[in-house]
Formats: structure tokens, C-alpha cells, sequence
DNA sequence: TCCTACAATAGACATTGTCTAAGTCAAGAA
DNA sequence: TTCTTGACTTAGACAATGTCTATTGTAGGA
């Protein structure tokens, strides 16, 4: 957590209250598994600095993300979500009913099942894998 | 497209004037390769049947995919695709910067690379993979 | 301590999608 | 053919998510 703090400083920011809220939602006590949206990081920010502003939770999650810090992940079509697990290349498995994430590690690199012929002259850089199915729980409650 | 018309009225479809437009926009003459929002997809079945309502476009677009003829793709975390490919299996490769897609078939299967140790209990059906880097044109233009 | 460029805020605005109440009509029945 | 009826369509309100601007505040260096 502090790294990532030391990091952004690093990075020449500014360190405000709202930014380290921001960043100790996303990225603090072993977090590493949380998928939040923007307005979930938005209510536990306030909980700690009630006058955080909407456009200030975009803003940063925003610049977390330009700068590699965290991801955004899409993978239901509503709200985005914003991964602090940024430096651990992973994919994700998504209930189909609850919604429910986990982070999961697929064998091999998944770029690579895309022969040369498939890519079009497209300069491939990165490859995002969504598995869909039943959790446990909504399996049984089926 | 008859096919699919054929096959709507055999799944007990009333046809109605704006559903058929709605399937010919989204699978009519050699269009296996489009992608529209249901902006584009009204846009276009307003042109040809100008009183056609959002509400409709939206309603028949989700049954289309209730009924799997139709995919809903989320690429960029703005509005869905629709995706009228929807029975040979494929995946997308986005473009970064201009957002174009291309319909990809990688090697193998990718459910095949979850390991069951990295499944946690799911029962997993369906998996999406989503290639991106820079198209030909953005490239160069970089 | 003071300055100032950068950051935060409130709220308007935009985009995308959902819902409801009222009117319309496709398709089977008579 | 005409009638009937429940499925369908419509306009527009509403909701959810995200973006932008004008104003105010402040972190960090001089
Ligand atoms: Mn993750
Ligand atoms: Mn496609
Ligand atoms: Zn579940
Ligand atoms: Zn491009």
C-alpha cells in the first residue's frame, strides 16, 4: 500500500487527502481481490472523507489506471470495475447470475492462440479473457 | 436472413414491420461482420421505418439475444455491440485507439486452459476473449 | 510565509439503458 | 371477411453511469 503511495509520489503527484483515501480504498488491507466500481470506491472513500467529490473518485481512478497502477475491467456491460491486482497478470471468472469475480490464471499465455494469420496486421499488445459460469452457490440454488 | 426470420416465426414470433427491420439491419446482405450499438442499429431501422421507437429496437435486440441469434459484445465499456455471428463461435480484436473490431478464431479452445484447480467450484460454460492493439492505420499513424 | 499551478468541488450535462401507461395491430376464431 | 384479444409499439419519464466546466481550495516549492 505505502508502495504504492511512494510510487505515485515518484510519479510527481501531488498528494492530497483525497487521493490517498482513494488509493487506500483500491489498494489496502490485502485487497488484492476486489473488483469495486467507481461509485463502491466513492461510498467507502466518503466513509472516511464524507466531502470527497464524485468527480474526484473518476479523476483518480482514472489517472490509477493511465498509470498502470490499477485496471478497468468491464464485465458485465454496467459499471466498470477497478483491479488494484495490476502488476499480477491474471483473467477472471464471472458468475453469471450474482456476478460474483474471482481472479483466476489460465495455463500458457492466451496472446499466443492467436496465429499471425488472425491478426490482421494488428499490432497485438495484451489479451483480456472472461470465463463465464454457475458459483457454487447459484449452481446448488439452481 | 429469411433463415432467421423463418426461424422467429417458428419460435412463435408475431412479425411486426419494425422486428423484421430490426433482423434485417442486424443480419441482412453479407453483414456477418458488423458490430452495431443499438444507437446504430436504430439509426439505421429508422431509415427505413422512421417511427420506430428506441424502446423497440431495445426490446427486440434483447430478444434476438435471449434467443442466442444475436451476441452482445462489450468492448470498450460504452454502449454494447450486437453481434449477428452468433452461431460460429468466435472472438474480437479491438483497436485501441479507433475502436474498430475484427472477428478472430484463435487456435484451440480457450475454455481448455483453465486448469479445474483454477475453477473454484464454477460450473463454467462460456468464455470471452477480447484482443487489443492497434490497427494497421493507427499504427502507422502513430 | 506566500505564490501559484495543480487539484477538488458542485452541479450541469451527456450517454446508455429501463420502465410504464396508453394506444395499435397481427393473427387466429367465428 | 370481420372480430377479438393479447402481444406489440410508442413517447417520454426515469435511472445509472460517466464527463465537463467554472469556481474555490491547497500542496509544495520559492
Ligand atoms: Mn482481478
Ligand atoms: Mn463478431
Ligand atoms: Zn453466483
Ligand atoms: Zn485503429
Amino acid at each position: 500500500m505505502s508502495d504504492l503511495l511512494e510510487r505515485l509520489r515518484g510519479r510527481g503527484w501531488r498528494m492530497t487527502a483525497q487521493r490517498r483515501v482513494v488509493a487506500e480504498v483500491l489498494d489496502g488491507d490485502g485487497a488484492a481481490h476486489v473488483h469495486l466500481t467507481a461509485d463502491e470506491v466513492h461510498a467507502r472513500a466518503a466513509g472516511r472523507l464524507p466531502e470527497i467529490s464524485r468527480a474526484t473518485v473518476y479523476n483518480t481512478l482514472g489517472e490509477l489506471v493511465s498509470l498502470g497502477e490499477v485496471i478497468e475491467v468491464a464485465t458485465d456491460g454496467r459499471a466498470k470495475r477497478y483491479d488494484p491486482n495490476a502488476h499480477q497478470p491474471h483473467q477472471h471468472l464471472v458468475c453469471s447470475r450474482c456476478g460474483v469475480i474471482r481472479d483466476v490464471h489460465p495455463a500458457g499465455d492466451p496472446l499466443a492462440a492467436l496465429p499471425a494469420t488472425e491478426r490482421f496486421g494488428f499490432t497485438v499488445s495484451d489479451v483480456e479473457v472472461t470465463y463465464r459460469g454457475l458459483c457454487p452457490d447459484c449452481a446448488t440454488a439452481a
